[in-house]
DNA sequence: CTTTTTCCCTGGACGC
DNA sequence: TGCGTCCAGGGAAAAA
């Protein structure tokens, strides 16, 4: 399921094999792809476009094209680019395939069919995404006292709350895990009852996590491959996604799966106590010393 | 405004 | 072997 990692995986690799080069034709084989719109409208309207860029703004893969158009794409849980010189392979999951002027082909397949693309005209781009996300992560804007302005008030889980593309671009069920158990924080804590230290960890756990999957070039489940057909290998290096019962890294303690916000949730019970419940309200006192005791 | 719920969509895993 | 059921989950949209 591509998040903030894979999409900026698929955005590296895609932007020198996109950029400069001109879309001979485009197919668009399922219309949901393009919904409300008219996939041979939108094919047609794509021909002839020459790329300026590949960007990326959270989950959103952006096409920028020298007319000033956008192509925004979404590969939502399945979706997947695939670059090749020779013929398309065939591909019963096959939704659109774009042919370059220099004869090699981008292939979009989605077995889910959740992925969409969406056609902008020029001044379209900012004010749509302004609307639907908040800070871009990796940016250094992003702070801890940023990250605690957007908890503010707010009393869902904060595992709900960085699953918001308005509070943070990008985050998703694997990483928001990974983030909070490397911030060693519930998933359950209500967003507004982060404290000041739980917040500069947090802020660190979820660049620390997002770092490393890209780095290892995303993680391949099922679906998600790289443009050139690689995996991903980050899902080797999960801390506590997918691994229930399974020793946690830090304390040994299995990791407990529970459901949060209709996700799987996965979290290790003792690095990451429920506590500060109505009681307590334990001030953020610098308890800094006494960490964990590794193992 | 925030939060919760439902729906979309396919295929793999599992029980019988 | 085959069938039914559950699960995976990002985000739009509607409901609360």
């Amino acid at each position: 399921m591509p998040e903030l990692p894979e999409v900026e995986t698929v955005r590296a690799k895609l932007a020198p094999v996109l950029t400069g080069r001109r879309f001979e034709s485009v197919t668009i084989d399922d219309p949901r792809l393009v919904r409300p719109y008219e996939p041979a409208e939108v094919a047609a309207e794509l021909a002839g476009e020459r790329v300026a860029a590949v960007e990326r703004r959270g989950k959103y893969l952006i096409v920028r094209f020298e007319s000033g158009r956008v192509l925004l794409i979404h590969l939502r849980m399945t979706g997947s680019l695939r670059h090749a010189n020779g013929p398309p392979a065939e591909d019963p999951h096959r939704r659109a395939v774009i042919k370059l002027d220099n004869g090699s082909d981008v292939m979009y397949r989605d077995v889910r069919r959740f992925g969409t693309w969406l056609l902008l005209e020029p001044g379209e781009l900012e004010p749509y995404l302004v609307r639907k996300l908040g800070d871009e992560p990796l940016d250094a804007l992003f702070t801890a006292a940023r990250l605690g302005e957007r908890l503010a008030g707010r009393k869902a889980p904060i595992k709900a709350a960085l699953l918001d593309q308005r509070t943070l671009a990008g985050m998703g069920n694997i990483y928001v895990d990974e983030a909070l158990w490397r911030a060693r924080i519930h998933p359950l804590r209500p967003a507004e009852s982060i404290d000041r230290n739980e917040l500069r960890r947090l802020h660190r756990g979820i660049r620390a996590a997002l770092e490393a999957g890209i780095a290892r070039q995303g993680s391949t489940l099922r679906d998600y491959a790289l443009p050139d057909g690689a995996s991903g290998s980050m899902q080797k290096e999960f801390k506590v996604y997918g691994r229930g019962g399974e020793p946690c890294d830090r304390c040994g303690t299995p990791i407990a799966k529970s459901r949060v916000g209709g996700r799987g949730t996965w979290f290790c019970p003792t690095c990451q106590p429920e506590r500060g419940q109505a009681a307590s309200s334990s001030s953020s006192r610098p308890s800094r010393s006494r960490r964990h005791s590794s193992v």
